[in-house]
DNA sequence: CTGAAAGCGCTTACAG
DNA sequence: CTGAAAGCGCTTACAG
């Protein structure tokens, strides 16, 4: 490639200009598709060709500059070791794409600095909007954002004021599903270990578990503990309590897949064995729950779909300011599978 | 707060300068900590208190474009859905934030552009540099990126011809860990399920394992069969061609944990026990492979610290053009749990 | 130590 | 339909 441009500096539109001898705002027209019927369909052409004959490649961010406009786009996440916020990601950024526009991940998990930093962070790069997959029921981000007037939607957790747009699952009627199912095997106490209170989804699932256990026409018995994050660790710590609270339980419903895969752990180290002894559900159906032992029943949750979601309302808010704030509720399903089961004859 | 900004207009240096009765060029010095000892101490002070109380957030992208540096680095995965590059990609934005850096993640996965387009767009936000975790033993895009004299390195694949740093597992030797594990066992024939021979982990897991088939002082029996991808599907697939070609082996080494879950579901459709029939083995140790069943022995890759060396050689390339090229090769250590056991008395 | 000016690479009213 | 000019918000030689 003997037009290979100088390494040393990038070809700009003024190179292009005085290849194709016109000027810089012509060059500019004829390479913005938006614009380009505004140039001689002939000229347009070869201004074309000399940007390719010349290898230019535009420069985002000048145009940014004079546009007010990046392109760019920030998704804070809470920990992207979980599992669950690749899918949701990958759905982001899928959708984000097909309107030009490219994400800027920032990560506030575990030894990362605190989310307002990396929310600061963002802005200063000038993101065109936001995902918050952070999000606790009173969140302080939500407010910065707004009063910087940075167009901003949530994912996967919502905030107890819907002051903006939101993708969710149904997290309550996820519970349903998970209590009918073992209320359906003939489970009659039940234990919920559910997610941080903070969270959306910690509070509705619990809410959700309690209002479902109300719901059946058979008398329960309910139990439930608070898990301090969602992690298998503070799982098991929970399943735990849980366990030495309520011993007679024969079920328990996790607010997520961590938390019931901490139980699992909880229960080998008691010597209980799931599904004899104790039925598992958890909450997302994770990539892989089908193989842990045993494969987890689990409330399914398409997050590739609610990351397109959450995506389709920020580009829906950064088209128009005025866009009306919706909250996208996405319906879950049950997946059954071998960790639950009816409970022994002898439990009922 | 009655002193937030109007929501209309960000606040600029300029306008703090106005508030501080200074010029923007000062205002600039004051903020920058590299230069702030260009001001007075005191005048530095109250510029900073200014900036404070009319709320000022820097613009990146104004600032980028005077200085010719973004702030910004891409990565370039191969598909986020797959778990062992979320600890990778974590790794890499916590060393690169250490030094002020953001990081823009482009995923290649299915139903995404190209990456050839996806590298453009990242090189079109004037990115300072990029990792590639995508990298093919021929990799055009590095050629790419040197045309365009950005600086890149390779993250857990690298390329054949060693033009870019990279940090990678030492495949090799994973292999080694695994066949010496297996022969420890008894094992004499042994298959591999390799991966796509365009990687390089591929390439070199197969090198890996036929060179310790050849190092041990036993003789064996050794088989191998490509996998078309790293992905569970792939892994049955190329597991079902093994067990036809070969159904006397006992154990199996695969090149990723991916393909050794496939491997269980071709097992599992045969009517065949691991580890009871056969033997499994895969690599990376990716999140939850001890609550598969069985359990998986695998050999186990620091992903974190992984990302965190290619964050490390990218800086060290982004301060110095001419900082040497480096291969970073992490040891990787054999994890041992249900899914290997020695073979039966009859299959010996 | 501080100010005035130029300029990074674009886009877009404003003329013609 | 095309050109000339201004300006987005910074930083940094250049003066003083």
């Amino acid at each position: 490639m003997p037009r290979s441009p100088s390494k040393t500096r990038p070809i700009t539109i003024k190179d292009v200009a005085q290849f194709a001898g016109v000027h810089a705002s012509t060059v500019s027209r004829a390479l913005n598709p938006a614009t380009r019927s505004m140039v001689a369909q002939d000229l347009a052409a070869s201004i074309l060709r000399a940007a390719q004959e010349l290898g230019y490649q535009p420069d985002h961010l000048a145009a940014s500059l004079r546009t007010g406009r990046s392109l760019l786009v920030g998704v804070l996440l809470p920990d992207i070791a979980n599992p669950v916020f690749a899918p949701i990601l990958s759905g982001i950024t899928e959708r984000l794409i097909e309107d030009g526009y490219s994400t800027i991940v920032a990560d506030a998990g575990p030894g990362a600095p605190s989310a307002t930093t990396l929310l600061d962070g963002l802005i200063a790069h000038r993101v065109d909007g936001l995902v918050l997959a952070t999000a606790t029921r009173d969140d302080a981000l939500v407010g910065r954002c707004l009063e910087r007037n940075v167009p901003v939607v949530l994912v996967n957790r919502a905030e107890a004021q819907a002051r903006v747009s939101a993708a969710v699952s149904d997290d309550m009627r996820g519970m349903q599903l998970a209590v009918d199912h073992l209320v359906g095997l003939g489970h009659r106490r039940i234990g919920h270990i559910a997610g941080p209170p903070t969270l959306s989804t910690g509070l509705l699932r619990l809410r959700g578990f309690e209002a479902a256990i109300r719901d059946q026409n058979t008398p329960l018995e309910s139990f439930s503990q608070s898990a301090t994050a969602y992690s298998r660790e503070a799982g098991a710590e929970a399943a735990g309590r849980l366990l030495t609270a309520a011993p007679q339980i024969t079920a328990i419903v996790a607010a997520n897949d961590l938390l019931a895969l901490g139980a699992y752990d909880a229960l080998r180290e008691r010597g209980l064995r799931c599904p004899e002894d104790i039925s598992v559900v958890g909450h997302n159906d994770m990539p892989l729950m089908d193989l842990v032992a045993p494969a987890l029943t689990s409330v399914r949750i398409e997050h590739r779909a609610m990351g397109r979601e959450a995506a389709e309302l920020l580009v829906q808010r950064m088209r128009r300011a005025d866009a009306s704030t919706r909250m996208v509720m996405l319906t879950p399903r049950l997946v059954v599978r071998g960790s639950t089961a009816a409970p022994r004859p002898e439990q009922r």
